[in-house]
DNA sequence: CAACACTAAACAACCGGTTGCGCAAAAATG
DNA sequence: CATTTTTGCGCAACCGGTTGTTTAGTGTTG
């Protein structure tokens, strides 16, 4: 419904109303408007200006009960607290919508927790995306097994248990085992490790890369100072003080919410970075990027992590082959806090 | 589609597949399931248990087509970079989720910039969405036009220009004049001001907030040490630094981005806080409050914001009347930053 | 000029639901 | 027991598109 100037309210224009106008038939407007069927040049003009004049757009609704197709695609984001600080499912949400809305897909999202996928279900269940993106994975996945079920195309952006869904990731392991040898090879005699809950695969992948590192310049890490699990801050501050005490040469965090905290601490402490001791992190952001001096992480394009994962789910949605494992490039950038 | 576990394909069952099998009518059936007609007691549940056993859901589509109604509604999110650092529309978002959710409506989003709006409009025009809500508002705010344009339910969380929009606010100003008055009260004589760009409403609001403080308390502010427009950190980095040769008691800032950047450059300074200058902020939020010291801001629950829009949004949908403009509690949070 | 090929447009069924109306049977009423 | 009301259910139209098939009309050919 709209107005038009008097106030007046008008119905939504439909296609019977200008096949009624243009004394056509209903099939006749469709297949002009779509350029599917056989129709005259002279009756396409027509139908064309007529709908740009009269401000007419097939209902995308009635196309899809047509088609069965619903030109959406869900997006999975974890509706935990802890999540919404950082700014990686935003980006790849950003990431996602560009790329979908490029292909006239639009996106609907649903934020479930770990335990609850009440929305991706429903979401599912009553027809109302034709994909889905899957931006966190677990060890122990329901909403893979869901989809997967369900019979329902999806895209998991990071690893996950089931070794036939399509992922979009990028080589963590071999990202994290570079820098660790690279950082090695400067001549960092001692490296601390600080990383998130091992649940989440992407922390043990970082985890393994940096044994990986370590291995590959023949050197055996010191298990003391290796800390997983540090979910939360009070963790992270225990860990740094136990590093303190130890003689460290430097720090590598697993995530930059882990980094910043540390960054803080030792600020705190009066520490120098890198002078006293060196930190390097996982991801580089904004908050990373300002920081002064600026750090030492792994570069991934997560907007364009997004964009793949959407780009390979609507192949995959069309009918198209996909690769089953994509593998995003990575870049070390090595900054003054590592000097 | 989905496959029974000897791998053959099934369609989807429909409303249809139910009626055969039950020897009903597909108008009974309907009735049966959405509760509406009359149907007998035994009939109902003859359906409902059908329709459990067999994983029976109606089709959304088909019912949006029918009802000339979605279920959905659609937020607009800035895709601007720097947007996606700020975790504020992220948690909205996940409050408008979680509401949307409670009350069985989907999440659709729109990334638009300032001038593309090209998201929004797919969406509407399309017919995806029965509603709106914006999360940001500009003084020239195109969504706006476009929505009342297309007489599109919309709420507006913050302020616009339309004062007759729906609104889902706070009360920046009376926030911020508090703020500061307490801060004056307490007895601080010099306090500078850190705001991003006032083309944003709330940029504004900061602004105007902090002048009446000053008014309330008799006072005026040194217009030298205001420092308007400060959208990119180069801009913040030069502002402290002008500060800091003046002799200034307080600094607030416009948000957390600000306040982080305005904390790190005080800490290369070597600047203690609170003991050399204090420092206020306008949003609290995880990486504020975790800061050494914690920082004294106002605080807002954002979450509730969004989920305060989704649920006014939703009775604007169904016809129902609402405030036309909602205000949001928030608190000053006083903290060891301005002890 | 009849027979045929080809083009443009219409008919009608369909996607999967909802809903106003009508009808028969059961229940309530006088 | 006749009449009215209520109940349970089905018919068929409708929401706004898409699409396989048919028909009318035009041009081509022998």
């Amino acid at each position: 419904m709209t107005e038009n100037k008097n106030g007046e309210i008008l119905k939504d224009i439909t296609i019977n109303d200008v096949a009624k106008a243009l004394n056509l038939s209903k099939t006749t407007v469709s297949r002009a408007i779509s350029g599917k069927g056989r129709v005259s040049e002279a009756t396409r003009n027509l139908v064309l200006s007529y709908a740009k004049e009269h401000n007419y757009m097939p209902n995308a609704i009635a196309r899809s009960l047509a088609h069965s197709k619903t030109f959406n695609i869900g997006v999975v984001i974890p509706s935990d607290a802890d999540a919404a600080e950082t700014p990686f499912f935003q980006r790849v949400l950003m990431g996602i919508c560009e790329t979908a809305a490029s292909r006239d897909y639009d996106v609907l999202v649903a934020a479930s927790s770990e335990h609850d996928i009440s929305s991706l279900k429903r979401m599912v269940i009553n027809h109302k995306v034709d994909g889905v993106i899957l931006t966190r994975s677990l060890k122990h996945d329901s909403p893979v097994e869901f989809l997967k079920q369900m019979n329902v195309p999806f895209v998991v952006i990071g690893e996950t248990v089931d070794k036939n869904a399509v992922q979009v990731d990028n080589d963590m392991t071999a990202a994290c085992s570079e820098m660790t040898s690279i950082l090695i090879r400067m001549g960092i005699k001692s490296i601390a490790l600080i990383v998130g809950n091992l649940e989440y695969i992407v922390n043990r992948r970082r985890y393994d890369g940096f044994m990986r590192g370590f291995l590959e310049c023949d050197r055996i890490a010191d298990q003391s100072i290796i800390f997983q699990n540090a979910g939360s801050m009070p963790m992270v501050d225990s860990a740094v003080s136990k590093i303190l005490k130890k003689n460290v040469d430097c720090i590598i965090t697993g995530d930059d919410l882990i980094c910043g905290r540390v960054l803080t601490k030792l600020r705190e402490k009066n520490i120098s970075v890198p002078g006293e001791i060196k930190v390097a992190s996982f991801y580089n952001s904004f908050m990373l990027e300002n920081n002064n001096p600026p750090i030492t992480s792994i570069n991934i394009d997560v907007h364009a992590l997004g964009g793949t994962a959407a780009t390979t789910l609507i192949k995959l949605i069309s009918g198209g082959s996909v690769q089953r494992k994509i593998i995003m490039n990575h870049e070390i950038l090595l900054k003054k806090s590592t000097v």
